[in-house]
DNA sequence: AATGAATGAGGCTTCATTCAT
DNA sequence: GATGAATGAAGCCTCATTCAT
């Protein structure tokens, strides 16, 4: 239904995710006031008044490119959330892989670089990204870890009431090797499973018992 | 040693002050680009022109921010440098005290995220960063940790490998209160004692053993 | 003589009409440089292309805008060129009639705001309009004038040698209530009247004697 | 009170007045939406950011062009208002001279061409021109031709009850002037000077008797 | 013939930087 | 030193015109 018959519509929706490519690649690399559209539009390989017939402005296109990168991401979401009742130890190495391979090495890293940075300039892209993304993730997780704890897997309802602290090292990873990794190279697989054994030898350490 | 001696070399330190603290307010709210130089001008008290007298161009201005905010942290640091050997729970309990009331809530945040929404555009910045801030505060934690884990105080050399595990929910409240707060408040007091129970539990429920 | 033949030539020559009635309307809200010729291709239910396949560019169909709207008035020339023996006074009553109720209030009124405000920097139009409109009104009120001056109805020869004194109250009219009505209304029936009484004593007051 | 006292403020006024006769000019030859500021900036031998010194942007400036246009005729104005008592026919000698030497054979021409041509898509200036100009002038006329009436040097109220019959050949005469006279010339003396005599026998041929 | 997507030149406006006072 | 008026390069956006369908 949504599937673009013709191939006007389809050589339309092809220039649209050029500029969309283009415009992450532009705006994550100078940010949003110093990106020029100039630049979106020759990456992108189309005029610069073709951007105006997809995007009513600059704004607009911002705003476009993280709800389209959104999109692929909420079907993981989705696929993560029928693990409700997988063991914690596997989902967190399940999620710590996906970060690692689809995240912190591909363009999502650069979407989520670009909410980081012109998030508070942008309330709209955060309240986009918190929705959509942010709550949902944290809401599975909470599940997950609430399952966990009722089974005894872990012995504590820390992450029941806090699932950030399970991304927290996450987002860290990210920051660090966007930033510091040229100074002081970080070992990110190293960190996450250091990260989730610490959170898991909590969980073996103290086994429910009530 | 650095201290000005003449009323005149007093009123130029004070002028140089006023641009910093402007311009920190104004590229923190605007970012680098956006932030108007018209602006720190108006705001410091002074003709656009004297920002010139200081700082070469908006970019040195800009670097000379990060540099200016981060020697009075430098002094916390030498600080908690001297309590190598304090309990570790303790020097956790410090550090987050501190940065809930010293950091998260005053001009220091708009430092950090000036450093996290620009950095990777001024990697002398990032670098600065790195080099000042960053790897002496993990090198303090590390060796605090180390000194605890030879104490036995804590059970395994995770933190020693990682001291990054400790500082990365503090960075996620940051972030956090910038750009969600207004969608899903967060409680940061209860998530850093959550976070560091989480860390000591680990410690005291497997004592040393090799 | 023109009367298109084929339905396809008919409606050609709908398209044709509908383009140049929105572009009247576009053209006299916005002025030529601000017209937009989307805005005229909208109104007119055509797409923009089609606009030239009838018009090489902006400027033509701008000129063609009061061509068009001049050939009907040529026909009420005619029609007045007839009467030239009719009384001045019936004369003046039939024009200032024709005035209020089919130009003041109607597209006509466009066409001359049109020629007024970008008639200097169209001469064409300026010449077009001159030639066709302009000229043979002044010259048929002239020898109406004439008539009535050699009748003896008319005691001087004023209107004969500046028959544009007749006019002059017309294109205020036009020009009050397009500029300044909302500010200060204006009975344009009450001046025109008034004009014509003005213009008329002078007549009757003094009978021709020579 | 309002004369500029240092240098300084004498050069910036002359740049700001260097800019207003700049832009008579160019908004005059080009009308306001394709009149380009770099042209202005051009013919007023300033930078095109200078402008913007001055002016908030093209608008405005359009405005002020009027605005500083009207302020010198004021004072003819406010002369005229002092000769109520002046016998009209030597006013409308007086008026139409000034017309034909300082108006339609300068730059007030021009100002004049603006507010027809752009008057209703800047009401604002439509609204200035009117409180400022025009009303004032008609309400001159109207008590000269009131004070005239009652003294019985015109025989009838038609001048008090539509000055605006007096200036209606004046501006015909300027808009000939600008569209036509090319094609034909017209002269104007001849055309005010009958203009008056058909006012003014109008008055002599019924002298007032009640 | 008719369409309307695509183009890219051009204009308004901003703002970092300079420099005469 | 300090000022702030002046500069002009640069960017966003519009819209007349073209052309493949």
């Amino acid at each position: 239904m949504s599937a673009p018959k013709t191939k006007r519509q389809q050589a339309s929706e092809q220039r649209r995710q050029a500029i969309l490519d283009a415009a992450l690649d532009v705006f994550a690399a100078e940010g949003f006031t110093a990106a020029r559209l100039d630049d979106v539009a020759a990456k992108a390989g189309v005029a610069k008044g073709t951007i105006y017939l997809f995007f009513k402005d600059k704004e607009e296109l911002f705003e476009q490119i993280v709800v389209a990168a959104i999109s692929p991401v909420l079907a993981r979401l989705e696929a993560l959330a029928e693990a409700e009742t997988m063991p914690l130890d596997q989902v967190l190495e399940t999620v710590f892989a996906f970060f690692q391979s689809e995240v912190i090495a591909t363009w999502r890293r650069d979407v989520i670089w670009l909410v980081l940075s012109e998030g508070r300039r942008f309330p709209r892209i955060a309240e986009i990204y918190h929705r959509m993304v942010i709550s949902k993730g944290l809401g599975i997780i909470r599940r997950i870890a609430e399952n966990a704890y009722k089974r005894g897997e872990i012995s504590s309802d820390e992450l029941v009431r806090f699932p950030h602290l399970v991304f927290a090292p996450l987002i860290m990873a990210l920051i660090w090797n966007g930033l510091f990794a040229k100074y002081q190279p970080l070992d990110v697989a190293d960190l996450l499973n250091t990260h989730r054994q610490l959170l898991m030898r909590t969980a073996a350490a103290q086994p429910k018992e009530d």
